[in-house]
DNA sequence: ACTTTTTGGTTAAGCGCTTAACTTAACGCT
DNA sequence: AGCGTTAAGTTAAGCGCTTAACCAAAAAGT
């Protein structure tokens, strides 16, 4: 009726009808139903985002560049929780009719969920996905070149003795991150040490024994790549209990960059994930392919970057000479600003 | 028709049309829509969750709690943030008719908001709203005894100059900690110094540049409160930063235990907030209500607790004898676990 | 043998909206 | 004056489900 155009503000209702309209929605204190207009109107203009968990500032910055972006475009943003990856079938289907499309954050999920999804016409964006056969339309960084980078830097530094943090088994990022340390050390003519690489589960206690661990091999290593920022907090945490100092004693470096990195003491070199950006990234995608336009790259990778702080410092025994490229430290401020007019 | 039966596995359906109608579902890759099954039946079993943001483990802790807790009734939970005031409006609208009820984690929404809704008929949980005059169900914590308890002791410890990084203005939290943070000074006969008394932000950085004010004072505190455990951790940034140490030389206190305060260095002396259980208790509210059962309670506050770690000890000209109170130490160890078997 | 109950399944109506097609009145043109 | 055209508003149908009422056949009772 009437009151429809009244609501979405189209045209052919007189000033006089869309007042009387307005009062009375005031005086009732009517709202729209969404499922309803959802029904009927065969979109709901929302996206549905699923993801882990929210406890960590990683799932945190994705969402929020998603969250921003989705909005940017005058659609709304649904987030859901799924925990097991049992839950997760449940959960795709608990958002389908309430939304148009899904941006799925589930690093484990089996590709026979999502080619599920897809036979059903669902709109999918998958970010941050172990390196799945299927084609959907995806975001992910390079976590090979990050590891590379990092382990380089370590190099450059003049350190021989390497430990990893790896990351949980069944992760794309884990063995990406591992081959990268793996060929980083080949490159440079070091041998590949079993004993070196210790198992982690990407959160900061899981760091903290790795970091045990490494330190009370019978020859500990001089710098320690964690393959997360949150376990690169245990790692140094564990040479602190130990006494000793960062990055006198122990270089420690990160991956992921989140907001805390900068924040801890010392501030952590890491390599750069752009998390807010590739929630971006994936929202634009989304939204694309909601518009009916197919998206140029249906398969987003984006790039890391080495940002070096205070965690990392040269070899006790390497000549104390500079290779000119490590002077120039990374000047980066929160890069996505720039990009996409974050609103602060 | 027969397949809505076969679909909420009701009575009066023959073995064999009960297996015809999966096997189709499987071919034909059904999924119900939600959209419709809450338009048609009233109710959509699905609770919403409000929140300003999602980047720090405060907020984190919270949602986890409630939805642990809604999905443990065999309802879903929906999240959405809410960054600023004139948006919250839309989203509270936004959710209705998805959802059967809304959890507002808001803690600066104007009361008028929450009266509208309330008018409006849509079931409403509060979860840390400054106090607000209308009475809404509602779940708080002690934010008033929680700093007396901090500051009592520091005091407790010998520190007779308390500095204070309080929050923002306009939560309900910040005034009340600082209140807490008078009345115990004054109930131990000590002045009220204003110029000890920071506003922050109850972020990192601003912690950080509040610890430099501190510090740089003529007469500097021996000890700091600071009303959340982001702003402490930023203010032991700024000791260090200023070749301190903390406890050693300066003590500080958080507010509000997030996972990572204990996993800092040194691990932060805090009051603890049961945020998780802050999420259960608010999600409990809400299902009573939406199965008609008024809740026995509709305000809850829940009691906050001291958790004594490494980051306080004793002020540096004060006797070396500790009280009895002091050495027996907090043994909490995620103490919802206990309450509501929290899955691990 | 008849009625009564149970089981399995169908039909009817409508949740609150939107899209699309239709109607009426007012206006401007030749 | 007669025509087309636009503006304003109405009517009709249906999105995919659920609830409720209904119906028929099989099972059970007297």
């Amino acid at each position: 009726m009437t009151v429809s155009n009244v609501l979405n503000n189209r045209p052919n209702v007189s000033e006089a009808t869309r007042a009387r309209v307005q009062e009375a929605i005031q005086r009732t204190g009517y709202t729209v139903n969404l499922a309803a207009r959802g029904l009927a109107g065969g979109r709901t203009n929302t996206v549905g985002m699923l993801v882990p968990d929210l406890s960590t500032q990683y799932m945190g910055e994705i969402v929020r560049g998603a969250s921003d972006e989705v909005r940017r475009s005058g659609m709304e943003m649904l987030i859901s929780t799924a925990s097991d990856i049992t839950r997760e079938r449940n959960q795709v289907t608990f958002l389908q009719g309430i939304t148009d499309g899904l941006l799925l954050l589930l690093p484990r999920t089996p590709d026979e969920t999502l080619v599920v999804l897809e036979q059903a016409g669902v709109p999918v964006v998958v970010i941050d996905h172990r390196g799945s056969k299927i084609m959907l339309p995806s975001v992910d960084v390079d976590n090979y070149s990050g590891a590379r980078l990092a382990v380089e830097h370590l190099l450059a530094l003049g350190h021989r003795r390497i430990g990893l943090v790896s990351g949980p088994k069944g992760y794309g990022a884990s063995s990406a991150r591992l081959q990268g340390y793996k060929e980083a050390l080949l490159a440079a003519g070091l041998p590949f040490d079993k004993t070196l690489v210790v198992p982690g589960d990407f959160l900061q206690p899981g760091g903290f024994s790795a970091g045990k661990k490494l330190l009370s091999l019978r020859e500990p290593p001089t710098a320690i790549f964690a393959a997360s920022d949150l376990m690169a907090f245990g790692v140094m945490e564990a040479i602190k209990e130990r006494g000793l100092r960062v990055p006198q004693d122990i270089s420690v470096i990160g991956f992921d960059d989140i907001p805390m990195a900068s924040q801890v003491y010392p501030p952590l070199t890491t390599i750069r994930q752009p998390l807010y950006q590739m929630g971006v990234a994936a929202a634009r995608m989304m939204i694309a392919m909601l518009r009916g336009v197919k998206p140029p790259l249906s398969r987003i990778t984006l790039p890391t970057e080495l940002v070096e702080r205070a965690s990392t410092g040269r070899a006790a025994g390497a000549p104390p000479a500079p290779t000119p490229h490590l002077l120039q430290r990374s000047r980066r401020l929160d890069k996505e600003k720039e990009v996409v007019d974050e609103p602060s």
